[in-house]
DNA sequence: GTGATGAACCAACCT
DNA sequence: GGTTCATCAC
């Protein structure tokens, strides 16, 4: 059998991996070494010479994009259709098992996946039946609690319940499983935890799968938190090998819950591990990389590997402290239309990465002024949308009438005259006979008398409304059911009832859910057991879709570092790197959460390929009030050899350079800072507000105090510091 | 019961 | 800076 497609355009650390002996694997795969690469070169290993069936394959990852990619990469290397293989993220994958054992699992056949919005009202729901004081017991607070506890495999029984504190966790968790329960409803935490709970106590179940899933393969291993660690080690049986692929320098998740230390863990749990490293790296120039080599050097208890390259040494690393975050997205988005424009690069190419999402908006702005296309990742996706999630919840109900949470999200969405007080009443039904609120309403329409005239007909009819949807709807396809449930709900029309540009938004995107709707029905598989309807709402939840539809174009690409992960680009932008905004405030004073934040530093510098540049600004408006930054310490970590220094402080040259070239050297007769308070001959004392270009050329803006702003030629201005 | 207005709160982010 | 939530006038 010839494999060499396999094995040819692999180094030998990467060789090595993908044709070890089977049994345990643990590679430990630097940034930019060809981690994916080995993963999907090992599983088309194990089918083409080890002799499995793509039946034989589970591979796990953590996010929908990663899933994606490495199906179309296996595939494309098997030559043929990889079905029966099993390949997707942590809870795609327990998705499809509760659906397919959805009795052993002890949930209703269409059940329903909340995401962690729906949760957060949910919770809060439960919490104010309950009547716990929401100043006291944040909602999302309770909600990370709930979700902890689940991600650590623990049920309220499990809990430790003496003192008031963890008694009120226990209480609030107890009813809120309860809530779920009676709606029947699943979080993403209890997919994982459910599915757990069904393998162990279906030993048959677990033995066909262990039986089956031979072969189990890992991507970012370190980002598996206790509940993803108990899952693998039950599907993977005493027979199975498991070949896991991770970077402890790399692990950013810890904040919900990520162990790295399962790394570790799968080496003692998993006896005979054989454990590899790649540590060159494909990806960056040898400035880079030492940049990043050096920084992740100050983290402790790393498992230790130090990439190296045999790439160019490549440009300097670009350091612009800016005096402003306008000033700093002029700056990097001056510096970009000048690689664009005079080296050719394609905008796509090209990366602006920040801590926090909050920080795009000036990029945007600066981008928008001047017509440069650019995509922002991130922030609100498009299933996560009010008008999209109003709509999916009519569908939900159709779906599942005792999906309390769906019902509350649009009893009254449109305005029906179906008020607090009469939800008030329905809730107080619901919980005196322990049913949903679709019964309870029910119930109350049905006893004359109990609710006033008025609120009984409104809620009738919303009943009604509904029963008729399903009814009528039932034999459409799913575009059309979708377009009967909005026009018939009154939704579109309370969408779009103002001629706003907003309102106009959310009827495109309406629209562009009927699209999906469509698409969805005609190329997406459905899994066995799940009727069209269940199937799509699965996939809004689990997928959240895209922040932006729309065709693709050649954009400048702005995401948080966090998203950037798995990523790479020619040029990358690291914007923001003051203290108190990376790292981040709230992990300066734990030395673990500082470490993170270092990593999270690592994961952003090595996305760059050829030219990385870093800005701080020296003030920003954060929270609406102006602070004064430093630079992070994160750039004083780095060799300052490195770093070239854009303008820290622009340097101002004398007419008698003008003429001469570079060679003959550039005397800076004076440096001033943007904000300096100057003197010139004739206008008196200003301030400095601006630059543009560097050296003799230099124009600078001066706001004088007399005359106004005035652009002068540095050269020739005489500046004096005032 | 509805819709507007202002205070309070929040802010990493994938499933 | 934006969004959500409570409150208030109608």
């Amino acid at each position: 059998m010839d494999v060499s497609d396999l094995i040819d355009p692999l180094n030998p650390a990467q060789r090595e991996a993908v044709t070890a002996p089977l049994g345990h694997a643990l590679v430990l795969a630097g940034a930019g070494s060809g981690k994916t690469r080995v993963l999907t070169h090992r599983a088309a290993w194990l089918v083409r010479v080890e002799g499995a069936t793509p039946w034989n394959l589970l591979a796990v990852t953590f996010t929908n994009k990663a899933a994606a990619e490495m199906r179309g990469r296996i595939e494309q290397l098997l030559g043929l259709s990889g079905s029966g293989m099993w390949v997707g993220t942590f809870h795609g994958l327990s998705h499809r098992l509760l659906r397919l054992h959805w009795q052993e699992a002890g949930l209703p056949q269409g059940f329903q996946i909340l995401d962690s919005e729906d949760q957060r009202r949910l919770v809060k729901r439960v919490m104010r039946d309950l009547e716990v004081d929401e100043n006291r017991w944040p909602v999302r607070q309770l909600q990370g609690f709930i979700n902890a506890r689940k991600d650590a495999g623990e049920r309220p029984e499990d809990l430790d319940t003496g003192d008031p504190y963890s008694g009120q966790m226990a209480r609030v968790y107890t009813a809120y499983e309860s809530a779920c329960r009676s709606a029947g409803v699943v979080d993403f935490a209890e997919l994982m935890l459910r599915t757990v709970e069904m393998l162990q106590n279906h030993l048959e179940l677990l033995g066909h799968y262990r039986r089956r899933f031979r072969h189990v393969l890992v991507d970012e291993f370190q980002d598996t938190n206790g509940i993803q660690y108990e899952w693998l080690k039950l599907l993977a049986g005493p027979e199975s090998d498991v070949f896991i692929v991770g970077d402890d320098d790399q692990s950013i998740y810890g904040w919900r819950g990520a162990r790295v230390e399962n790394l570790q863990r799968f080496r003692e749990d998993y006896s005979n591990t054989r454990v590899l490293r790649l540590e060159q790296n494909y990806r960056s120039t040898s400035t880079i990389l030492e940049a990043a080599n050096t920084l992740i050097a100050r983290n402790s208890d790393r498992l230790g590997k130090k990439l190296w390259t045999e790439g160019e040494q490549g440009e300097p690393i670009a350091l612009y402290a800016a005096f402003n975050e306008q000033d700093e997205a002029r700056f990097v988005v001056e510096r970009l239309m000048a690689m664009v424009e005079e080296y050719g690069l394609a905008r796509r190419d090209i990366a602006i990465l920040y801590r926090s999402n909050a920080q795009s908006r000036t990029f945007e702005e600066a981008l928008l002024a001047r017509r440069i296309p650019y995509r922002v990742y991130g922030g609100l996706r498009f299933f996560e949308r009010a008008e999209i999630k109003d709509a999916l919840a009519y569908l939900r109900l159709i779906a599942n009438r005792d999906d309390s949470a769906a019902l509350e999200r649009i009893i009254n969405t449109p305005t029906r005259g179906i008020g607090n007080r009469t939800l008030e009443a329905i809730r107080l039904a619901a919980r005196d006979q322990d049913v949903s609120l679709w019964a309870a309403a029910r119930g109350l329409v049905e006893n004359r008398g109990v609710l006033p005239a008025r609120a009984a007909n409104s809620l009738r009819a919303f009943l009604e409304l509904i029963d008729g949807l399903a009814a009528e709807s039932a034999d459409l396809d799913l575009a059309d059911r979708l377009e009967t449930v909005l026009e018939r709900s009154g939704l579109r029309g309370h969408v779009g009832k103002d001629r706003s540009e907003r309102a106009q938004d959310k009827l495109e995107n309406l629209d562009e859910l009927i699209t999906a709707a469509r698409s969805f029905e005609q190329d997406a598989t459905i899994e066995e057991g799940m009727d069209t309807l269940t199937a799509f709402l699965a996939h809004a939840a689990l997928e959240a879709g895209e922040g932006q539809a729309g065709a693709w174009e050649d954009c400048v690409q702005l995401m948080t570092l966090h998203s950037a992960k798995g990523l790479e680009f020619p040029v990358v932008f690291l914007a923001g790197l003051e203290e108190g905004l990376f790292p981040h405030r709230m992990s300066v004073e734990e030395p673990g959460r500082l470490e993170e934040e270092r990593r999270l530093a690592y994961v952003g510098i090595t996305r760059a390929r050829q030219r990385l540049l870093i800005t701080y600004a020296e003030r920003r408006r954060l929270h609406g009030r102006d602070e004064f930054g430093i630079a992070s310490r994160f750039i004083r970590e780095l060799p300052p050899g490195l770093i070239d220094e854009v303008r820290a402080r622009f340097s101002v040259t004398g007419p008698d350079a003008a003429g001469g070239g570079l060679g003959d050297g550039v005397i800076p007769e004076a440096e001033f800072n943007l904000g300096e308070r100057v003197q010139h001959s004739r206008f008196g004392e200003g301030v400095v507000l601006d630059c543009e270009g560097s050296g003799p050329n230099a124009r600078i803006q001066v706001n004088f105090d007399e005359v106004g702003a005035k652009w002068l030629v540095a050269a020739y201005a005489n500046l004096e510091r005032a």
